[in-house]
RNA sequence: GCGCUAGUGGCUCAAUUGGAUAGAGCAUCAGACUUCGGAUCUGACGGUUAGAGGUUCGAGUCCUCUCUAGCGUACCA
């Protein structure tokens, strides 16, 4: 449920009684636990502007707050704090609702249509590290996005055109290579293309000329052409199907799909005046840079920008996006700033429709350096992973107790869930110092203190039996503070929809599980002594525990297990 | 050169977007067990938030300058 806008709300209109309008009032959950649960800060703003005493509005507006009976305690603290505690029979009242598959998130009044761009590996090469984050960054925000109600559109905007594909076919043509070749051969061969396309001028026209006869729709270049591709995309949805992203082929619309559209929106935007010739090439200008973006080289070929401005006039006006999220690398953040400035300037998209640049840090390793082999390679997507289920199986303390069909599965979630989560444990923004050894770590944010947390609960619920589902009565303050942690979850959501930030989501996470173990070690369920009612109230707290936990794992993409 | 982004205990990260005494984990040290799964929990130690100014009731957060690092800087994506 959502408590803080309830709690806006009753605010409201406590200012209202007290004769006060504002535009909007902002709740926030207290920074400490002596404050109490929730605070209203906007007691010293609203008096600087009425020109009064803070601590009088606040003395006013808590006697309105006190008589709801939602709150068992109503204080004013320093220059006009006001500290709020929510009534226990309130979390009472309302935590069996989060017993549900949604752990009792609702889903948004106003949803709308959203578009996410992410993973966009190129084509013709194996994924690697670099696209790890762009992969599961923007599945986890595709997911929430979907789960608050919104229209989710997935597009995999693969780099599927260009030089490097008149590359390959001029070397498929020149060596008589197979075309049924693996892709790890197919890279070989890029790189070997690459090598004679920098050595060799006549190689090197050769390939210009295949990307002139790929983009005029030559049938033989064009079918060795999707070859490649196909080859390629199979071992993408390998990756994303072993990482449990929820991409597919229905996602695909690569760069090559739009094509011919990009000779409409060159005319376009020169007519409209927003694009001019400078050097030969067709450029557009900003006054707070000194780089223009080129939408068409001086021999005529088009480049990303003018790929990224057709993509945006047809996810907002043939998709009908009002939200279009770029998962990409911080790296191109003037890039996008200008794509976005432009597809507002030429109206492919108007002001109520938000582009955003979901902007994410590098990997790097322990000593602050990108992330490579040891000798200097990029890392290949599938070797980290097959890596991490393998240092996992390393990890389980158990191993013994299992078949080694239950020990590969345990492995396989455990590895691939501590990958994703401690890369989505961190904020996006900054670099991501990637650690074999944090990552599957038991203690901290970790995925497997996580996993631990939700299979001890389940091992407790499984030797209670069934539960009596009835309105719980809360114990202690322990007891209290999980119920109304329980019950935060979709505020929690709620912000990291509106940031697109998936460590919000991790955070809560965290929260909760220390929470609940702190919880447990002091209050114990089954053991003796412990009164029924004592007990199914606990129960209750541990199953909507387990639930909120399990919900919001899968929202970024890892699954729970019953043991472990 | 210009521009963008960042700089928080030894290390890895938070900080509710301007709120109260800057919070966690790791590491270190000290505790709690005939364990409802101890892969747990409780403490302690550790900070001039890179530095200097400024804005105001109030700054890690906003502004200016300096230092440091990374990235981007015209026909790759």
């Amino acid at each position: 449920m959502q408590i803080k806008s309830k709690l806006n709300n009753i605010v409201n209109s406590a200012l209202k009684a007290n004769g006060i309008e504002i535009e909007e009032v902002v709740v926030n959950e207290a920074t400490k636990v002596e404050f109490g649960d929730y605070q209203y800060n906007g007691a010293m703003a609203l008096a600087k502007k009425l020109k009064t005493n803070p601590r009088e509005i606040a003395q006013n507006l808590a006697k309105e707050l006190d008589g709801n009976s939602i709150f068992s305690k109503v204080e004013v603290a320093g220059p006009g704090f006001i500290n709020l505690t929510l009534d226990k029979e309130f979390l009472e009242q309302n935590l069996l609702n989060t017993l549900n598959n949604r752990a009792g998130v609702s889903k948004l009044n106003n949803p709308i249509k959203v578009v996410v761009d992410y993973s966009s590996p190129n084509m013709a090469k194996q994924m690697h590290v670099g696209h790890l984050r762009s992969t599961i960054i923007g599945d986890t925000i595709a997911n929430l996005f979907e789960f608050l109600g919104d229209d989710v559109i997935r597009q995999n905007h693969i780099g599927d055109w260009g030089t490097q594909f008149g590359m390959l076919v001029a070397y498929f043509e020149e060596s008589g290579a197979n075309v049924d070749a693996k892709l790890s051969d197919l890279e070989q061969f890029y790189k070997e293309a690459k090598q004679r396309f920098d050595e060799s001028e006549e190689f090197a026209n050769k390939s210009r000329q295949n990307v002139v006869r790929l983009q005029g729709g030559d049938a033989e270049t064009l079918k060795l052409w999707s070859t490649f591709i196909e080859k390629s995309l199979a071992h993408a949805q390998d990756i994303y199907n072993s990482l449990n992203v929820k991409l597919d082929s229905s996602h695909v619309r690569g760069e090559s799909w739009y094509n011919s559209q990009l000779s409409n929106i060159v005319k376009d935007l020169e007519t409209k005046e927003i694009a001019k010739e400078s050097q030969g090439a067709k450029c557009i200008f900003f006054e707070d840079s000194e780089n223009p973006i080129i939408i068409q080289k001086a021999d005529g070929g088009y480049l990303y920008a003018t790929t990224d401005l057709a993509a945006i006039k047809f996810r907002v006006q043939e998709l009908g996006a009002k939200r279009v999220c770029y998962v990409v690398d911080a790296r191109q953040a003037e890039h996008f700033k200008q794509v976005f400035q432009t597809a507002k300037d030429a109206e492919y998209a108007n002001n109520d429709t938000k582009l955003e640049h979901i902007a994410f840090g590098m990997m790097l390793d322990k000593s602050g350096r990108p992330f490579k082999t040891r000798s200097g390679g990029t890392v290949k997507l599938k070797e980290l992973i097959d890596e991490a289920v393998d240092r996992a199986k390393g990890v389980i303390n158990r191993a013994n107790e299992y078949s080694n069909e239950e020990l590969e599965h345990i492995a396989k979630v455990v590895g691939i869930g501590s990958l994703k989560y401690s890369d989505l444990s961190i904020n996006r923004q900054s670099n991501y110092i990637f650690d074999w050894d944090k990552m599957l770590s038991l203690d901290g944010n970790t995925a497997l203190y996580m996993q631990y947390a939700y299979a001890r609960i389940n091992s407790i619920l499984t030797k209670a039996g069934d539960i009596a589902e009835t309105e719980p009565t809360l114990g202690d303050e322990l007891e209290r503070r999980l119920a109304l942690k329980v019950l935060s979850l979709e505020d929690t959501l709620i912000k990291a929809y509106k940031e697109a930030m998936p460590h919000i989501i991790t955070s809560y996470l965290y929260e909760l599980a220390t929470l609940f173990m702190k919880f447990y070690e002091q209050n114990p369920i089954l053991k003796d002594g412990v009164s029924q009612e004592q007990k199914e109230s606990r129960l209750i707290l541990a199953k909507a525990t387990a639930n909120a936990i399990k919900v919001s794992l899968n929202l970024i993409g890892i699954e729970v297990l019953e043991r472990i």
